[in-house]
DNA sequence: AACTGTAATTGGAATAATTCTTGATATCGT
DNA sequence: ACGATATCAAGAATTATTCCAATTACAGTT
């Protein structure tokens, strides 16, 4: 049986350029896979999931399409300590939370109206231009 | 002339042992360098520095070196996107500005009382175990 | 002080993620 | 269709870090 609910997060369709890139066929591919499964997958993960429907796709090819992407602001790259990089559909402002127990990165959004330099000390005259912030722990029965 | 103003940080005596760590003559060395210079070095640094003192130690020395300080809560590791892992002997809870022009990294401190869940939307039941917080920008003439 | 078991250090090899290089393909504008 | 340009593929190169095996240092103990 199928469920006839509307789609909570539906695919977009992908257009043929976006933010000025060419959305070739491995590059829609690939932009494709990560927001259909939003697990923050690394290079290698991303790679086995598009030989899928591109047999012939080469990691270097993954490699540059994802730095292509995250160059003209359609995804976003993500580390954890020095692991392999992930990679991130979601554009809103956010940071990860990494379960540690299970493995699993979950997004997390600021709350609304807050500003960082509320909360940090910033040296003064600092113009912030990226935020990354990382949490590592686990979820515990609420 | 020499100043006779008080050290304003001044370098505490290492001791044989810390957190029930052994202090060798590599690990105080290494350790030496880190407050003394809290600039944030990379273990090539760390390195190129420790060889003034001690002239056989190895790279991997210094790498086993910083593990086991790291391991043993008495420094920490900081990472930069995929750059080389920086040590960081402030041991507060504190994140990094990544000055973009400079190269220089900036300690940042939280503002007191600031709780972290207060600005952040955590997933229900999320314990957080360790926060790294990294921003990357200019600083302007104030 | 010599002895012994354990931990630490060293130098070099190995690893792994990512980047680079080069030649083949595909696409775009004319 | 043609030439210019962008992208892709395969494999080599790079680089930070880790691993490995052999030596050395250390902390007890006799
Ligand atoms: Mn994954
Ligand atoms: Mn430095
Ligand atoms: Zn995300
Ligand atoms: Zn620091």
């Amino acid at each position: 049986m199928v469920s006839n609910a509307p789609d909570p997060n539906p695919i977009p369709d992908i257009p043929e350029e976006i933010a000025g890139l060419r959305m070739t066929r491995q590059r829609q591919e690939i932009y494709r896979i990560l927001i259909e499964q939003r697990n923050h997958p690394t290079a290698n993960e991303v790679f086995m999931r598009a030989k899928d429907r591109l047999p012939n796709i080469s990691l270097a090819t993954v490699y540059n399409c994802l730095e292509a992407l995250v160059q003209h602001g359609i995804i976003r790259q993500v580390n954890f300590e020095r692991e392999s990089s992930r990679y991130c559909p979601n554009l809103r402002e956010h940071g990860h939370f990494h379960d540690a127990s299970t493995g699993v990165i979950h997004d997390v959004d600021f709350k609304p109206g807050v500003n960082l330099a509320d909360v940090l000390d910033l040296p003064p005259g600092a113009v912030i231009e990226d935020i990354e912030i990382t949490l590592r722990g686990k979820l515990v029965a609420p």
